[in-house]
RNA sequence: GUCCCCAUCGUCUAGCCUGGUCCAGGACACCGGCCUUUCAAGCCGGCAACGGGGGUUCGAAUCCCCCUGGGGACGCCA
């Protein structure tokens, strides 16, 4: 039985890369059948935000990404990290150590400009127990790590990976304030749960061994690790606020579509064969981590973008006209969910790569008093055009019914050999008068969804503009 | 600095494990054409990559070594 987990830290929205570890948790998950488990690690009380929690669950939720167990919240569980600490430090894995963190910094920082390792020199890991200096003083509990030997892991992704323990520090698994740190609470949290398979980005290579020693001093059955390439920016490193690593909600209100932004995030570092479009069923038969990449990749606006607009074309429109609907709300426009938004979905989809572009292209379709667009009002509402839009206007009086499309197209004609004009010519100028713009579904389109009533209104509108 | 990881078109990638069918395939972007009532969409075509050097082999993108380059980690953050 398969079990892993996402185990994000509430200290930042879920970006893109979180949501992408999220994803191939979810995605390894249930294509072998397991149970995946969503666990906050809050235990940066400093930096840990409610509002970053709820932006977590909310984006994993939008996404479509579903979890079988929690959240669960370590700050739930301080009992087990504490009773866990104590064992090791009882059965001598552990040690206290009553350097402070000032003395710690400066160690380091000399250490490092010498050109060696910044690692901890040691100091209390010999200390006796009943050392009476340091009766009282405040303390963390160091792991005690082997000095010598190695440790090595066989990573689902990588292959075998094999570290020095020389290379390893003695880290500190509780803090002055007795709360944990991470890669101890990491191993209780994945062992007490039961965690099979962790899935998680390379920048946690180098603490598996660590974690490792952990767990076999715990004397807990060591799980399998995967580690995923992280995702980039277009400079090549690490994805960061500056690369627009902002929250993947964001994505929601830019008028992206679950479906593309799933799709685009299992493609990123993971393939199957030339295939490019995915169902969320369709990646869980076919994902697996064998087929996940090693390197790095460059996260790419314009293959999500272009995704988006293959999801906007392919939904049911009936679906698509529902999520728009908040999108023009939000340009103030009250639309009802019915045949003639469906109407509009159909023509603007083929054009549209966002809902909120959509919306915006949506506009002339719910107001009669849009302003006209300056380029396109200078170009086609002219004296030239204006006998044309009238004669048109007149003509339209004998047509009983804007779906008329062919009395619609003799109309045209006609006026094409009066005026000696290509259909452009008679088109253009009617297509400003009823959008305000020069760009719009077919024009045949938009006199049927505008209806009788309101072409004559947009035309009366835009011959009257013409002094 | 030390350790770890990585290396195919501008980008995402297939191929690599099980060498030949790869003068390297697909997709996005870009360029051109067709279609055409605008803009898109669609269709057709084009540009464009195995980082370098040594091996191994009849033969290497594929196996081995070195170099270079890039990234990540070195916290009482996660």
């Amino acid at each position: 039985m398969v079990k892993s987990r996402f185990a994000p830290s509430p200290t930042g929205n879920l970006h893109i890369g979180g949501a992408r570890t999220a994803l191939f948790n979810y995605l390894y998950t249930k294509h072998h059948g397991g149970v995946f488990v969503l666990r906050i690690e809050d235990t940066d009380v400093e930096r840990s935000k409610d509002d970053y929690v709820k932006d977590i669950l909310g984006g994993l939720s939008w996404l479509g990404i579903h979890w079988d167990e929690g959240p669960y919240y370590q700050m739930d569980r301080m009992d087990l990290y504490r009773e866990h600490a104590y064992r090791l430090l009882a059965e001598g894995h552990a040690y206290k150590c009553y350097c402070t963190a000032e003395m710690l910094e400066e160690k380091r920082k000399k250490a490092l400009k010498e050109g060696g390792k910044p690692h901890y020199d040691r100091t209390c890991r010999d200390l006796l127990p009943d050392d009476a200096s340091s009766e009282g003083k405040p303390f963390v509990i160091r792991f005690r790590s082997p000095v010598s030997g190695e440790v090595s892991f066989t990573d689902l992704i990588r292959g075998t990976i094999t570290f020095k323990c020389e290379e390893l520090d003695d880290l500190i698994i509780f803090r002055t304030d007795s709360t944990p740190t991470y890669n101890f609470t990491v191993v209780v949290d994945d062992a007490l749960m039961g965690i099979t398979h962790i899935v998680r980005g390379d920048d946690h290579i180098n603490n598996t061994p660590r974690q490792i020693l952990i767990y076999e001093a715990l004397k807990y059955p060591v799980p399998q690790f995967a580690h995923v390439p992280l995702i980039h920016g277009k400079d090549r490193t690490r994805l960061s606020k500056r690369h627009g690593a902002t929250s993947l909600l964001e994505y929601r209100s830019d008028g992206f579509l679950p479906e593309a932004l799933m799709n685009y995030l299992a493609r990123l570092g993971w393939a199957h064969g030339d295939q490019e479009i995915f169902s969320q069923q369709e990646l869980i038969e076919k994902f697996d981590l064998p087929n996940v990449g090693k390197s790095p990749s460059v996260f790419d606006m314009d293959k999500l973008t272009w995704l988006n607009g293959h999801y906007l074309k392919t939904l049911p429109a009936e679906d698509i006209a529902g999520r728009l609907l908040p999108f023009l709300q939000r340009m103030g426009i009250e639309a009802s969910p019915d045949g003639r938004l469906v109407r509009i979905v159909v023509n603007l989809r083929e054009r549209a790569r966002t809902l909120k572009e959509m919306a915006q292209m949506a506009e002339y379709f719910f107001r009669d008093d849009f302003a006209f667009d300056e380029t396109a009002r200078v170009k086609f509402l002219t004296a030239a055009t204006r006998p044309i839009l009238v004669d048109f206007a007149e003509g339209l009086k004998a047509i009983a019914s804007t779906d008329e499309e062919e009395s619609l197209k003799a109309l045209i004609e006609g006026l094409t050999k009066k005026y000696n004009a290509k259909p452009v010519g008679i088109i253009q100028p009617v297509r400003v008068a009823l959008c305000g713009r020069t760009v719009s579904p077919g024009i045949f389109e938009v006199i049927a969804i505008l209806g009788k009533e309101a072409v004559e209104k947009r035309l009366t509108r835009a011959v009257e503009s013409i002094q």
